[in-house]
DNA sequence: CCCTGATTCGC
DNA sequence: GCGAATCAGG
């Protein structure tokens, strides 16, 4: 298959519109998912949120060349400290300037001073008392009351009172706050009420009657 | 493993 | 220009 210029035409109102390479491709027929995604980019059609390409940053981070070598911070490539005369004192003043500030604080990091933890039996870890979280007081007691239905749904035919005695016919569109069905008694064996029988089910009309219907956008979905 | 789009590269 | 192969995230 080639891409001709009604080809052309079709993938770029389908890619426009959302569908998924795949989609397209199976729509055009005769192409690969690859197929419709290079040449989509070769006509330069808009990109769309790439799975991989998610966030510029994150994956520049993450490609960012090894042999780049971002050295840490810490480690600075300056000589170290010389170990200078009088051995005893210059080791307490090595230290930064704030950790002299709060000194005793710095001492106990958790990291230099492992918290010590009695084991229970069965071999459970004990919490330390720090550790240990109040407790979540139980909420005071309720009378439960049933829910009341918004009013917008109140004397509505809603998905749980559906049988096979009353009309299954949607009234306005699923989501919509007031979506719910006709529920008027149906017309025995069929889902529908006489009135949205006649709505659902239309009279055959004679074939030398019938139109061909209008060709859709596109040439619309193609048929297997 | 399935899906997705991006990119590469031999044709 | 084309698209399979490959990559990489969801």
């Amino acid at each position: 298959m080639s891409w001709t210029d009604e080809r052309i035409d079709r993938l770029k109102a389908l890619w426009t519109k959302g569908m998924t390479a795949s989609q397209i491709a199976d729509e055009l027929g005769g192409v690969s998912r690859n197929a419709v995604i290079g040449k989509a980019h070769r006509l330069g059609l808009q990109s769309r949120p790439s799975p991989v390409k998610a966030n510029e940053p994150a994956a520049k981070a993450k490609k960012a060349k090894p042999e780049a070598a971002p050295k840490p911070a810490a480690e600075t490539p300056a000589p170290k400290p010389r170990v200078e005369a009088a051995p005893s004192a210059p080791t307490q003043r090595a230290e930064a300037p704030a950790a002299a500030a709060a000194p005793a604080r710095s001492q106990v990091a958790p990291e230099s001073q492992p918290i010590i933890r009695s084991i229970g039996p069965g071999g459970f870890i004990r919490q330390t008392p720090s550790e240990q979280q109040a407790p979540i007081p139980p909420a005071p007691p309720r009378r439960l009351v049933p829910a009341k239905p918004s009013a917008e749904v109140a004397d509505k035919t809603s998905l749980l009172d559906l049988n096979e005695k009353i009309c299954k016919w949607p009234m306005g569109h699923p989501g919509e706050p007031d979506f719910h069905f006709c529920g008027n008694p149906a017309n025995p064996g069929f889902p529908y009420c006489v009135e949205h029988c006649g709505v659902a089910y239309q009279a055959q009309m004679p074939r030398r009657d019938r139109r061909p219907p209008p060709p859709l956008p596109f040439g619309g979905p193609r048929i297997r």
